[in-house]
DNA sequence: ATCACAATACTTTTT
DNA sequence: GTATTGTGAT
């Protein structure tokens, strides 16, 4: 009797296969968590490896967080081959990870371990202020787009000064790029992608430092592994090491969703490439979605120019019909999830917590959230920005930055005059010119004038401002001897006595005790997380999003979007908005890689369904102030209507009909030749046996088709010389 | 010089 | 609904 016998044949192949490279191609519903879990249990029971060996990879904390329970659980199952509960290995997201190992090697590093790290909002901040330093129009050079470009650059790992580019607009994002990272730099502070750039930056560099973590992590897993970007990637190189590392990596194309992340899964091919003696295993049986829900997806995901026709099975059966929709407005489209949901609820077919509504854009919760509100139903949203991207909390949180790092300025800047101090923006200006010219950093002259209001740096300020300066150098220096002496929720306490910001904060309307009411709901953090110091807090806060916060006790419905869904599963599944510009998304519309993306997405969604599936359109839709006429989803049409439950199947036909007529595709009208080996296809070869195609490009009048061979590996052939035999679908 | 309020423009997805 | 910019009052 062995753990594995809980698992079916594929999966008990890819949990027991023999360390080394190993990659497993699993379709939605199909356990890769469950094989992920089980290898970990399978390594430590069986093979009984080190915990302090094993590192596991997820793309969520909230994944992590459910992993680790479900190996503790396998470790205490009386089958387990070494039945001790579990031990600690590591275990979390790339960031987190690599956050973790900066901390411990800053002594190596050009930036102290207080470091923190700055989110989206802070970034963007930053980028502004260099493309304002370097007098660039604001209108022209929107900061968030040269930031993009900044991401993009770093997730290849290309700094500013490799950054090359022939455009002229690419020559200011060079230019705003060295400035913006110059001001990381002198901030003490890291952006998301830099925790991965510098850590990849110093396992290559340092010969002994990344010879200690390859011996340290023997054996390392990933989970969704095809929304790995190249920094990623390169970083799970460096420390499996060369030869045949124990590299377990689980994924899905079909599923890769982050490809404006950077995310690449041909990271699935090179992986293939640079082990060449990898293992494959593919899950293909899916134990999450009724049939129907399967035929639907497959429907949609077929559409996928140039790909394999997929075969995903069940034995759930059937299940209840898809139900389409059409909604007047967003209003009416609320009114009809909050509507079906009481009544399934009533009907006692589902409960609230079963169900859950998904759309593509944030700003969609909006109606869905009136309509929950106006029916005095309970809802859980999991918002992207819900809580964290609140002014106030972020203002708490630029406090406590400040303290942790008073390099910080970002964090100075935003809480220099919140509340108001009369600090306006010409005092501002004055105190970082003032410390530029003296060679310091702004916090030290504030630190200066608070010792001594006549220093020398004040001449150049105005009586007024002085006194507003000094008094938060004071205060500032109050709070960094607090830091030492007191525990964090207590250092808070502080920071909102000395600032009366709770008087700033709530002004008797709902809004402000709803405003206070966050602010004390941080401070509560920080108290649960009991004997957190503030670097670990800051640290949770800046990698800890939302829907790692997820708590599943509250029996009630989800709405998030289909980005939060991936990973997750629900009975009853709501998508709404498929329209044309919602989804597919109105900026993913000329680019037939973004539309691609789009596609995957819809189908991601689709198969978090379980038992059944409604799909919602809307006639009617605001954007911007202004409401228009919209166009049913192309891909809402690519769903069959007699998957679809009879009075709705009608809506389908009628779109069906018209969209006929039109001349909407995922690819240009004319369209290129297609390949005839399309990706996923099983084929066979005279000499290297069974395989599957990974991808395949036209070459002049013939075909260069990549295959991953069972036995052989990756190969790359060409299709007019190699004699390749389609194999049937795998029915 | 600062601040409060009004007008304005913009709004994908997230570790 | 939010962030930035503009305006007039203090």
């Amino acid at each position: 009797m062995s753990l594995l016998d809980d698992l079916n044949p594929q999966q008990r192949q890819a949990v027991s296969a023999p360390p080394g490279p190993t990659l497993v191609l699993a379709g939605p519903g199909s356990g890769k968590t469950r094989v992920l879990t089980f290898r970990v249990a399978y390594l430590l029971g069986e093979l009984a490896v080190p915990p302090g060996e094993i590192m596991a990879v997820t793309f969520t904390n909230k994944a992590a967080r459910e992993m680790a329970k479900r190996i503790e659980g396998l470790l205490a199952d009386p089958r387990a081959a070494n039945g001790s509960s579990a031990r600690p290995f590591s275990l979390g997201t790339f960031h987190a990870l690599a956050a973790r190992m900066l901390r411990r090697e800053a002594d190596l590093l050009p930036f102290t371990r207080d470091f923190v790290i700055y989110d989206a909002s802070d970034q963007e901040a930053l980028v502004r202020q260099a493309v304002k330093d370097l007098n660039l129009d604001l209108k022209q050079y929107p900061p968030g787009r040269i930031l993009g470009a900044i991401s993009t650059a770093k997730n290849e790992l290309i700094g500013p000064s490799e950054y090359t580019t022939t455009t002229y607009y690419g020559e200011i994002v060079k230019r705003v790029y060295e400035v913006y990272q110059k001001r990381l730099n002198s901030n003490n502070a890291l952006d998301f992608d830099d925790l991965l750039m510098k850590v990849v930056a110093l396992l290559r560099e340092a010969d002994d430092v990344r010879r200690r973590y390859r011996d340290r992590y023997r054996h390392i897993l990933v989970d969704e592994f095809q929304d790995t970007n190249t920094a990623q990637y390169v970083l799970l190189r460096l420390l499996a090491g060369d030869g045949d590392p124990d590299l377990f990596v689980v994924g899905d194309a079909d599923q890769s969703i982050y490809r404006w992340r950077g995310a690449d899964y041909r990271n699935v091919i090179r992986f293939q490439e640079d082990y060449p003696g990898s293992g494959m295993v593919l899950l293909e049986q899916n134990y999450r979605s009724t049939q129907t829900i399967l035929d639907a997806a497959m429907a949609v995901i077929d559409r996928h120019p140039g790909r394999q026709i997929k075969r995903l099975f069940t034995d759930r059966g059937r299940g209840p019909q898809v139900v389409v929709h059409e909604a007047y407005d967003e209003q009416d489209e609320a009114s009809y999830v909050v509507e079906t949901i009481a009544m399934l609820t009533m009907r006692g077919e589902a409960d609230p917590g079963d169900c859950a509504v998904m759309y593509r854009t944030n700003a969609q919760s909006r109606s869905l959230e009136e309509a929950f509100l106006r029916a005095g139903l309970a809802y859980r949203l999991v918002g992207a920005q819900r809580f964290y991207g609140r002014r106030e909390v972020k203002d708490l949180i630029a406090y406590l930055r400040l303290i942790h790092n008073p390099l910080d300025q970002v964090s100075l800047l935003r809480v220099l005059n919140v509340p108001p101090r009369a600090l306006g923006a010409k005092s501002v200006q004055t105190l970082l010119d003032t410390a530029e010219r003296a060679g310091v950093a702004p916090h030290t002259i504030l630190l200066d004038l608070a010792r001594d209001a006549t220093s020398p740096h004040a001449s150049a300020l105005g009586s007024r401002s002085i006194r507003g300066l000094k008094a938060f150098g004071e205060s500032l220096q109050s709070w960094l001897d607090d830091r030492e002496r007191l525990p964090l929720p207590a250092l808070i306490d502080r920071v909102l006595t000395t600032t009366d910001y709770r008087s700033y904060i709530d002004d008797g309307t709902d809004e402000g005790t709803d405003r206070w009411a966050n602010v004390m709901e941080l401070r509560g953090v920080a108290q649960e997380m009991d004997g957190l110091d503030l670097t670990s807090f800051l640290e949770h806060v800046a990698l800890v999003s939302d829907q790692d916060t997820l708590t599943d006790s509250l029996n009630v419905p989800t709405l998030l979007t289909l980005h939060a869904a991936k990973g997750l599963e629900f009975p009853v599944v709501f998508i709404i908005g498929l329209d044309e510009g919602v989804l597919p998304h109105q900026r993913a519309m000329d680019d037939s890689e973004e539309l691609a993306e789009e596609r995957r997405l819809f189908y991601v969604g689709l198969t978090r369904a379980k038992d059944r599936l409604f799909l919602v359109r809307t006639f009617r839709r605001r954007a911007a102030g202004i409401s228009s006429m919209c166009e049913p989803s192309r891909f809402l049409l690519d769903i069959p209507a007699d998957l679809v439950e009879g009075d709705h199947a009608g809506i389908l036909t009628a779109a069906q009909a018209s969209f006929q007529r039109q001349t909407r595709w995922d690819s240009p009208a004319s369209g290129p030749p297609t390949t005839r080996f399309r990706v996923g296809l099983h084929i066979r070869h005279p000499k290297f046996g069974e395989g599957i195609v990974m991808s395949s490009r036209l070459d002049g009048d013939d075909e260069e088709v990549t295959i991953t061979f069972a036995s052989e590996g990756v190969k790359r052939l060409a299709a007019s010389i190699a004699r390749l035999d389609i194999l049937e679908d795998e029915e």
